[in-house]
RNA sequence: GCACCCGUAGCUCAGCUGGAUAGAGCGUUUCCCUCCGAAGGAAAAGGCCGUUGGUUCGACUCCAAUCGGGUGCGCCA
């Protein structure tokens, strides 16, 4: 359960009740804690509460209510210090904080980063998050990037808000697809191998294979191939033969390929699960339930009949006996919970698998799976190109080692290379695969995950604007000053007084709530946009408060604002995956 | 045919469990580095929130219908 844990809110909340209490309303604190609203514009106010349920309630005039609370609220004692006034406009109760109060009660929890600990929500099911779920065999895209920077920023949304979080992937191994590879490759290939990235060379054979095999549909030599193909699978299939021992080689190829993209995106599973280890158990527990009638045997092939629940007919074993992805999920859906101990389980795999899991979902309800209802599948729209969807089968993708080549070189000629002399070169490099790390995660995690992005190459390397690279630039100017300027003097919180600095102190203690919303949705673009608009809020105060040249006592507490806000929005982006340059 | 997702400014997107005058970024047009980092800031222009009904004191938000786009619906994963 999510915990009332915004302080501000709080201390609000503490001081209305008894006053709505005594005007006959039966309320509870979260009722109020939850009725706080921002204003239209700062000038009314910075926090709004209506009084429409209440007066509903108590059978009154909004207005009229929201007059006798305002009232009552001007006699009592438990007034909080960040509070300038209450006023009654129309239907609401609008508060003004004092910057200067409020900065006095929130400022210190930022720099001593207690404000970070809070406790934010208990007795959370422990969960698994299951992403990025990429072939061997293929070369890894854009596409993927999506789900990866998706998935890892939910992962730590949820261990900020306590949760205990499995994070788990399920890559595709075994298949088609990879038969379709190393028949390319042992049988018509004739370069060699590079030395490096070879992952990313087997996974453009795979697209020369598909190519081949469907140009040569039709002719004669369709026949040939397809029992090559079959040949491969059978040795697949037994674990042995040739096609085995090259499929082993292949397959770590890749997966030193997907190894390669975590370890730049700084992305960690605590479990791996293969397609090739569920692919026989998946099968046997399939024909358990055939025998126990729950599976019936249909054109030779064998499936669950789910008409009655409007879901169709769900294929899970072949005509020649092999399984399917559905079949393999049921069967992992199983190990996960009964083998790893989890109480829910998140899948974060693109829309197009909607039908899939629900088909999924309901034949682990039939077979009287108890944890069936405690499986959900995150939908995500995909990453499409501007000429349209991109698919490793046509070969119009933007491959992800590639992006991220283009990205980094560009941020060094268009930015860093005017550093050369002045930081080392090995400087000039991490810090340019850090902003381009930011332009990649803030852009992929931006957009709600049901829209679907258009990638557009020309637009991301623009890194301005809303950007990753926007925050990351922040947070360097405000790491500059800290660097530059030295306090000497307490600082004095009551003489922060501007417009500027208000918008500023008034963001950032939203930022326990702005967190939990995201998670709650599964929105990390909640967070994104918060911390845009403070990192937005920052720049405006940066250009009309001068820090360095105010009067000691205001300099340390405009600086310290300004460090406030580089934690904020540090904090923020590594819940995003994102790392903070200290300069850029 | 059925199901799911999307439809807000020229483009890309925000808009909290319904609430006070619908907001950003990009692009366009202007300004601002003798001052802490211009990857920045300030300002202007730009909207019948796809359409039509309904619920409500109140709808971009909820419901229904409709149009437009996308994606799925038995031997791929």
């Amino acid at each position: 359960m999510m915990l009332m844990h915004d302080q501000i809110r709080l201390e609000l909340t503490t001081w209305l009740l008894p006053s709505l209490k005594e005007l006959g309303a039966q309320v509870e604190e979260r009722q109020i804690y939850n009725g706080f609203a921002s204003t239209p514009d700062s000038k009314m106010g910075h926090l709004a509460f209506a009084l429409f349920p209440f007066a509903k309630e108590l059978k009154l005039n909004p207005a009229a209510l929201a007059k006798s609370l305002s009232d009552k609220l001007q006699s009592s004692q438990a007034k909080p210090a960040f509070v300038e006034k209450a006023q009654n406009v129309g239907p609401y109760l609008n508060f003004t904080y004092s910057p200067g109060h409020l900065a006095q009660l929130i400022i210190p929890q930022v720099m001593d980063q207690s404000f970070f600990k809070r406790k934010i929500s208990q007795d959370m099911p422990r969960t698994m998050i299951e992403y990025s779920q990429p072939n061997t065999h293929k070369e890894m895209h854009v596409g993927h990037m999506r789900n990866l920077c998706l998935g890892d920023a939910l992962i730590r949304l949820h261990r900020y808000c306590n949760f205990d979080i499995v994070a788990s992937t399920f890559p595709g191994d075994v298949g088609t697809h990879v038969a379709k590879c190393l028949w390319y490759f042992k049988n018509h290939n004739t370069e060699t191998p590079p030395k490096e990235r070879k992952g990313a060379w087997l996974g453009r054979l795979y697209t020369l294979a598909h190519n081949k095999l469907e140009d040569e549909k039709g002719t004669p030599q369709e026949d040939v191939n397809r029992k090559e193909l079959t040949e491969i699978l059978a040795q697949l299939e037994k674990k042995a033969g040739p096609f085995f021992d090259l499929w082993l080689e292949t397959r770590q190829w890749s997966i030193d390929l997907m190894k390669e993209v975590y370890a730049w995106a700084g992305v960690e599973f605590d479990v791996w699960f293969w397609e090739s280890e569920v692919d026989s158990d998946s099968v046997k527990l399939a024909r358990e339930w055939q025998k126990k009638g729950l599976f019936i045997e249909d054109q030779g092939a064998v499936g669950a009949d789910l008409k009655d629940y409007g879901l169709g007919f769900c294929l899970l074993i072949k005509s020649d006996g092999n399984g399917l992805y559905a079949t393999k999920d049921v069967e992992l859906a199983r190990r996960k919970f009964q083998e790893k101990g989890i109480e829910k389980s998140l899948y974060i795999v693109d829309l197009r698998q909607s039908h899939h899991f629900k088909q999924v979902f309901k034949i682990l309800e039939l077979m009287g799976f108890k944890h069936a209802k405690d499986c959900f599948h995150l939908a995500y729209d995909f990453v499409e190109l501007p000429d349209g969807a991109m698919s490793s089968r046509k070969g119009n993708i933007v491959a992800l080692q590639a992006l991220i080549d283009n990205m980094v070189e560009k941020i060094k000629t268009d930015y860093l290379n005017r550093y050369q002399g002045e930081w080392s070169t090995d400087e000039i490099e991490s810090t340019a695969q850090d902003v381009a790390r930011g332009a990649i995660k803030y852009g992929m995690t931006r957009i709600d995950p049901l829209k679907k992005i258009v990638f557009d190459m020309t637009e991301w390397l623009k890194l301005d604007g809303e950007s990753g690279p926007y925050l990351q630039y922040t947070y360097a100017r405000i790491q500059s000053m800290k660097r530059k300027i030295q306090m000497s003097v307490q600082a004095d919180y009551l003489t922060l007084t501007t417009p500027q600095e208000m918008e500023l102190i008034r963001l950032l203690p939203q930022f326990n709530t702005v967190v939990a919303q995201a998670c709650e949705q599964y929105r990390p673009n909640v967070l994104t946009s918060f911390l845009f608009d403070v990192a937005r809020a920052f720049n405006s105060f940066y250009s009309e408060c001068p820090v360095a040249s105010a009067p000691s006592g205001q300099k340390e507490a405009r600086l310290e604002l300004a460090l406030s806000a580089a934690q904020v929005i540090k904090e923020g982006l590594a819940l995003l995956g994102i790392p903070v340059p200290q300069k850029m």
